[in-house]
This record gives C-alpha cells, sequence and structure tokens, in this order.
DNA sequence: AATTTGCCCAACCGCAGTACG
DNA sequence: TCGTACTGCGGTTGGGCAAAT
C-alpha cells in the first residue's frame, strides 16, 4: 500500500525566501496528522479556512480531496470485491461516468477509486478485444466461448451449489488479463437495448427514467440505446472501419460501438455492413454455427447471455 | 544489472452548481 | 439580482512501482 509519502516530490511547489508557498503533490505523513487532527478538533467542512487555519500549505480544494479519498476513516482500501465490481459495472450501465453517484453504492469507495478501477480494467479488457477484432472475429467467438462457460458453470451451481463454490472457481475469460471472474463487462455495452428484458429488469424504472434525464453527453441513457432488432444488417467490422478507429484519437472503440476513451457509444459504428466472410465457424463449445446472416443473431444472444451472466450471477450471490 | 514499458492510483485542474451576503 | 466563495464532480496528469526486455 502506497501510503504518503514523507520525501517531497519534486513537484512540491516552494519556495525558500516565502515559506508561505502552496504546497502541491503528494501528503506528506505530518500533513495527514495535522489534517486528521484538525478534523477531529472542528469537524469537516469551510475547507478554505480549515486550510488556512490547521496550518497546511495546500488549498481548501486539496485539504477536502486528501480527506475525502484518503484519511477519512470509513475510507475502504484494497481491491474491489466480486460484488462491488458486479455493482459498478451494473450501475455504469445505468448512470454512465456518474462516478459519485456510482460510489454512494459502494459504502466506503470514492469517485475517484471506481473511475481508476474503471478507466484501467475496463480499458485494459477493451484493448484486448480491439486486437482480436482488429484481426479476426476469434475475439468475438472466443468471448462468446467463456461466456458459455460461465453460464455452464453458473448452472451448475443452481442445480447443485454443493459442488461448485463460484466464489472461488478461477474462471478465466479470455478478454480477461486477470484470471479472476471479474466483470470487465464493457462488451455488455450493446445489450442496453435488452434492459427491459434482460439483467437489469429489476432497477427501478422510475428511477431510470430520472435519472436518463440527467445523464451528460458521456453516457447513454437506456431510452438512447441502440434497438438492435431494427436493424437490417449484420454487425462486423470491415477492414477499413477497424482501420478508421485505429486512426482515431479516441483509440478505443469496440465492435459494438462503444468508446472507452470518450465513454459515448458511436452509433454510426453500430450501422456498419456485413464484412464476414460466408464461411461457417464452428464454435463448438456452445454447438451452433455462425454464418453471415446469423450474426446479427449472435450479436443478440451474445446481449442476452451477459444480461443472463449479471441476472444469474446475482442471484447466486443472493 | 540496467533500461524500458505498462499499470495503478493519488492528486490536480477546470467547470458547474449552490449558498450566502 | 448580483457577485463571491465554497463545494462537488468528472476528466486528466504524472510519479511510483513491478514486470518485461
Amino acid at each position: 500500500m502506497r501510503l504518503a509519502m514523507s520525501i517531497p516530490s519534486k513537484s512540491i511547489i516552494f519556495s525558500s525566501e516565502d515559506d508561505s508557498e502552496l504546497r502541491r503533490g503528494p501528503w506528506s505523513v505530518e500533513e495527514d496528522d495535522l489534517l486528521v487532527n484538525y478534523i477531529a478538533n472542528h469537524g469537516e467542512g469551510k475547507w478554505n479556512l480549515l486550510a488556512i487555519r490547521s496550518g497546511l500549505r495546500r488549498t481548501g480544494k486539496s485539504c477536502r480531496l486528501r480527506w475525502l479519498n484518503y484519511l477519512k476513516p470509513d475510507v475502504k482500501r484494497g481491491n474491489l470485491t466480486l460484488e462491488e465490481q458486479l455493482l459498478i459495472f451494473e450501475l455504469h450501465s445505468k448512470w454512465g461516468n456518474r462516478w459519485s453517484k456510482i460510489a454512494q453504492q459502494l459504502p466506503g469507495r470514492t469517485d475517484n477509486e471506481i473511475k481508476n478501477y474503471w478507466r484501467t480494467r475496463i480499458q485494459k479488457q477493451a484493448r484486448y478485444v480491439k486486437l482480436e477484432t482488429h484481426r479476426t472475429t476469434t475475439g468475438f467467438l472466443e468471448f462468446v466461448k467463456g461466456l458459455q462457460m460461465t453460464r455452464c458453470l453458473h448452472r451448475a451451481q443452481e442445480s447443485s451449489p454443493s459442488t461448485i463454490s463460484l466464489q472461488d472457481q478461477e474462471i478465466p475469460l479470455p478478454f480477461d488479463g486477470a484470471s479472476h471472474y471479474s466483470l470487465f463487462g464493457i462488451w455488455t455495452a450493446p445489450t442496453t437495448e435488452l434492459t427491459s428484458q434482460g439483467a437489469f429488469n429489476h432497477l427501478n424504472q422510475q428511477e431510470q427514467n430520472s435519472d436518463s434525464e440527467h445523464n451528460n453527453a458521456s453516457s447513454i441513457s437506456n431510452s438512447e440505446s441502440v434497438i438492435i432488432p431494427n436493424m437490417t444488417q449484420p454487425l462486423g467490422y470491415n477492414a477499413s472501419q477497424v482501420q478508421a478507429l485505429d486512426n482515431s484519437d479516441f483509440g478505443i472503440s469496440l465492435c459494438d460501438g462503444y468508446s472507452i476513451y470518450n465513454n459515448a457509444y458511436d452509433m454510426n459504428a453500430l450501422n456498419l455492413t456485413a464484412t464476414m466472410d460466408a464461411e461457417k465457424m464452428e464454435l463448438p463449445l456452445i454447438g451452433c454455427q455462425i454464418s453471415e446472416t446469423n450474426w446479427l443473431n449472435m450479436e443478440f444472444e451474445c446481449s442476452t447471455w451477459i444480461n443472463d451472466e449479471l441476472w444469474q450471477f446475482r442471484n447466486i450471490q443472493r
């Protein structure tokens, strides 16, 4: 655990002749103590005043951030649990990048922590997916197979709970760099159109509606989601489209049209022409075949699976 | 052993909303 | 009603560290 460093960072601004210069960068242990003691005696709030009276050469803003994200006693440290990952994923699908709102649902977790988690874990997986889909359809197929595997495990768990402990299982997913059954989830982005019948059914619809109007442009509300069944063309990328995405400064865009970097759904990316080879590809684990004309169904089924995974997993947890 | 690369996350920044005089 | 200060939020940056080369 990286704690506050007592060694001043080079980013800390100070002046040899003027000791009142504001400090920046990592907090020292002494500063932490000062802040904790002050708040213990005077309470939170009035951060600018606090910064002045406490003797800290920090801005009030910096003090507030340090307290809320690190020093506050109820701040939970350590890795996010599986349940927390699940909840983050679920809430992000609902609220988008409203980190503080998501954080409110995870006691002890800060918006900053959740934001960092999302950016690092999810982007890493997104890169993997992109890499795979760039070259072949293998990524998608592997992804689907991975899901199928997890579903089998879930079903086994349901039918014989004593034989398989999902909690203890390490279920490798092809798109997940980590070996754990983590909730990676970005792939599920296109599934929002399924929410009326999918995993997020249980979300309070009224709340969804009221929240959707607060969503900023960087996120997508359920009402804005793409209705895949209305599409007349199978999903898929052709080389030029993938190349176009590569050339984009936004970097990561997934085959579902979701861009990690700007956290938006690229509707244009969804309106793609069929480019898959007509040849059929075996999916042994799933026991079905995919042809060009089946890609739409494949996408749809995949969406359903993912929603099911979440839904079933929640049930298992309960 | 030295260097490079990539990941993680604390901290900062700018902006918007709110409270208050 | 206006101006200012405060607070909260989301996006971004950069340093530390460990793994890879």
